[in-house]
Formats: structure tokens, sequence, C-alpha cells
DNA sequence: AGGTCGACCTGGCAGC
DNA sequence: TGCTGCCAGGTCGACC
């Protein structure tokens, strides 16, 4: 899916959109996407209710509503929205699974063509399992070299593998894992408590660099990704690794390496990373 | 406690 | 042209 970059583009888009606008229709094409909820349910609790503040926290997108409850959305692997004009039906994606008609004539579409997302309509946001359970906000201030060192030092798993622990840390997924790897001349299979107090450093400086770079770049289009204006990241351009296996390192002109850590890809540079 | 693996889904693409 | 198998920005729960 999007990892924070792309949902923290998903969340600036509707935060520039949706607030203070009124849903007047819902219509459910597939209640799959809704969590713990028939489309009667949800489509009954979300008419004629206004969207207000809208957040982001790990790969999750917080919508306030003004009778008191949240929208909740984990877009997974390939959830996206899209906001604009009514689409005639055929136009329609066959990927388009909830559309909202809103106040001002304009449409939010939720799309989703895995059907791993979930919307969630709750009462308060501890009930939300995820949002209980994640780690720091990798971009906020309390995220810092000496927590992060403490408990990096405690763990022995695979720095890859423990970079795409939620609980461990907010926010990274497969594609930028791989990078800020790669940026931190770090060896994806090193265990995580082997790393020195150097390594260390240069990660956590990695992890803040790549991160606020693709945010600026609205993300990544490795294949479904698209901003709810339909517009692809610009991140792409900067990747050094992710999916370029065979293909030279840009510094030192090596083959990029693919190996399956935890039954996802990674790639990195085997000369360049230790 | 912490790690690994299958399950949840659809669709694009390479190879035969 | 099929068909098969592999691959894909994620997370949860069952198992060791």
């Amino acid at each position: 899916m999007p990892e924070l970059p792309e949902v923290e583009t998903m969340a600036r888009d509707l935060r520039e959109k949706i607030p203070g606008l009124t849903v007047e229709q819902v219509r459910v094409f597939d209640a799959r996407v809704l969590k713990d909820m028939t489309a009667a349910h949800f489509t009954r609790r979300m008419k004629g209710v206004t969207f207000g503040a809208v957040r982001r926290r790990g790969k999750g997108i917080i919508i306030e509503l003004d009778n008191g409850r949240f929208l909740f959305v984990q877009v997974k692997m390939t959830g996206y929205f899209v906001y604009g004009p009514q689409l005639r039906v055929n136009q329609e994606s066959s990927e388009t699974k909830v559309v909202f008609r809103l106040s001002n004539g304009q449409y939010l579409n939720y799309n989703d063509q895995r059907l791993f997302g979930w919307l969630y309509y709750v009462d308060r946001l501890d009930e939300v399992p995820y949002l209980t359970t994640i780690g720091p906000e990798p971009l906020e201030s309390d995220f810092t070299l000496d927590d992060f060192f403490e408990r990096i030092g405690r763990r022995v798993s695979p720095i890859k593998t423990l970079l795409m622990d939620q609980h461990f840390i907010a926010g990274i997924g497969n594609i930028y894992a791989s990078e800020i790897l790669y940026a931190s001349r770090i060896h994806p299979q090193r265990r995580a408590n082997t790393l020195n107090q150097k390594q260390i450093s240069r990660l956590h400086r990695s992890i803040v660099k790549i991160l606020n770079e693709a945010v600026e770049s609205r993300g990544t289009s490795m294949r479904n990704y698209r901003d709810s204006s339909g517009q692809k990241g610009n991140f792409m351009r900067r990747i050094k690794v992710y999916g370029r296996k065979d293909r030279q390192c840009p510094s030192c002109k090596q083959p990029i390496q693919r190996i399956v850590q935890a039954q996802r890809s990674t790639f990195f540079c085997n000369h360049c990373q230790e």
C-alpha cells in the first residue's frame, strides 16, 4: 500500500477539500470494505454527517465527523480516494466501492482494487486496535535518536523486518524500508542489536530525510498509487534500489540484489550496504 | 516476547 | 490465444 508519504498526501488532499461538506447520499458498491458494518447500517450512519478535521496516524486516515464520531480509513495495498464531479455509470471504475455525494455537488469515491482496505465508522478512536498499538510517528518531534537507539538495541530481528514493524515505528513499508537502508548503507539482513552507534544515527537521519522528501514529492507510484486527483507521486524518480534488481547501484555500479525477507521483496546493494 | 507464515483479494505480466 | 505461476506501497491471527 501506500506508505506514510502516500497516506500523508491523501490526508492533505482530503483536508483541502472535504471539511465542512455534508454527506447527502451514500452508495456502497461493495460492503466488504466496511469494517464490522452492513451497507445499510453504514449508509444510515453517514448520511447527513458533516466532515471535520482530517489527519494521518501511521498509514491510517482519521476523519472527524460533526456528530462526534470518526471515519477511520486504512487503504492497505490499493485503496485510494477520488474527488471530483460525478462520473457516468459506465465511466465509474470497477474499483469504486463507496461513493459519497457531497453538499457542494462534488463526489468522494473510495476505490480499492484488492479490497484489503477498510472503512471504519467508530464512536471512539480507541475502538481501532491499529491506532492503540502502533509505534511513534517518525516525522514528529518525539521520534528522538536517544529513544530510537534505546529501543533498537533490544531487538534481534533483521533491521528491514523491524523497520516495517508498525508497532516499532509507524508508517514505513516495503519501498521506503529498502530506500532508507540503502541511504543508511546498512545491509537489510543485519540484526538490529548488532548495529553500532554511528549506523543507528545514520539510520535515524535517513528515516526522517527520505520520508520528508517523499512527502514533498507527494509519494511514489510504482503501480497503483494515485492521489485524489488521479496524479502519480513524483518520488519514483528518486528511487535508488526498490524494484531495480540487476540494475546498477547508483553509487558503485554493481547490480542491485533482490532477496525475500518475511515474505516481502527487499532490494539492496551488496557492495555498499553492510 | 518475538518471530514466521498463511489468509485476505484482484489484476498485470512473462513464459510456455 | 489461453493457461499457469509469480508478483504487487499491508496487517492480523495462529502457531512456534
